[in-house]
DNA sequence: GTCTATAGGTGGATAGAC
DNA sequence: GTCTATCCACCTATAGAC
């Protein structure tokens, strides 16, 4: 909860301490309302690209999504990231809500497939792909920036065997 | 750098906050001991598990030691995906480190199998594999916390395209 | 509804006794 | 080498003027 006060956020946005507090009552709920942004924008993005698609071609449309979202909107990528498993934090909802999007996405299909399969296997290879994604795409972004994002996105989907050309 | 004080350390490790300091000079000295100690414990287990193996079999066997890791000493995994990609922190060299071990084991193997390929997209794979273990594995930890390691570990394999037997 | 000023509390770090 | 006591910087949150 440190690194960035209140004080440098106001400073930035080139308004008062005061004025933060009074539209979002507490550090806490600033944090929540831009995560709760960006999983709204994400949860968009998802819906858009997988829609009609199954199998392979979805898993590989939400790595796509995925990385794109890394890209363009990196600090948030990390924040989540660093976020997701830290259930003590107050924000813990909305990090939650967004792992739950991408898996939403992901699970149904996975029992689609195989209806043997359980829930929790569904869910660990869920995280799976989305964990590959994520990690790939800053692990990019911070130590290879200059790598153009189809070939990133190539490298993503052949580690996880699914199909270049969707 | 808060949501736990070196008071909380000192109280919970039975010694006085004074003699932290003595021994580690910062907090961040303390942290870093820590991640190092356990870089240090993940690299031994890497260079056993996958010595000899090479291709799928060795990629296999990285993900089968990243999520014992992950199952064995959960707290500090959850640390070090968060921190892996904030390089702004005292501690970055550590995490960076961390990272470096586990390239280490794939990248060389990647570039071995496809002479052609760059640097960063061998790294990229390595990122999405690391990603894929490690956030299966605390995915599987703080939602799915009763299965079996097995079957985790299979589901990932699958994810990843790798053998289960190896 | 936005500002300034300040209260109130926390936590990293150090001094100095033992 | 470990302890207690204390300093001081910083940061969340609130009060109250405008």
């Amino acid at each position: 909860m440190t690194s960035t006060s209140i004080d440098d956020i106001a400073d930035r946005a080139g308004i008062a301490k005061g004025s933060v507090y009074y539209n979002f009552g507490s550090k806490a709920g600033l944090v929540e309302a831009v995560l709760s942004e960006h999983t709204h924008l994400l949860d968009e993005m998802l819906e858009e690209s997988t829609r009609g698609l199954t199998g392979d071609a979805r898993r590989a449309a939400v790595v796509t999504v995925l990385l794109r979202a890394v890209q363009d909107h990196s600090d948030a990528a990390r924040v989540m990231v660093a976020e997701m498993f830290r259930t003590e934090r107050s924000w813990r909802e909305s990090t939650q809500q967004w792992r739950a999007i991408i898996h939403l996405r992901l699970v149904d299909d996975f029992l689609a497939e195989r209806p043997d399969g359980s829930q929790a296997l569904a869910s660990a290879q869920a995280a799976a792909i989305t964990g590959a994604a994520l990690t790939a795409g800053l692990d990019w972004l911070a130590f290879n920036p200059d790598e153009p994002f189809e070939r990133v996105r190539d490298a993503v989907l052949a580690s996880l065997g699914l199909p270049v050309r969707g």
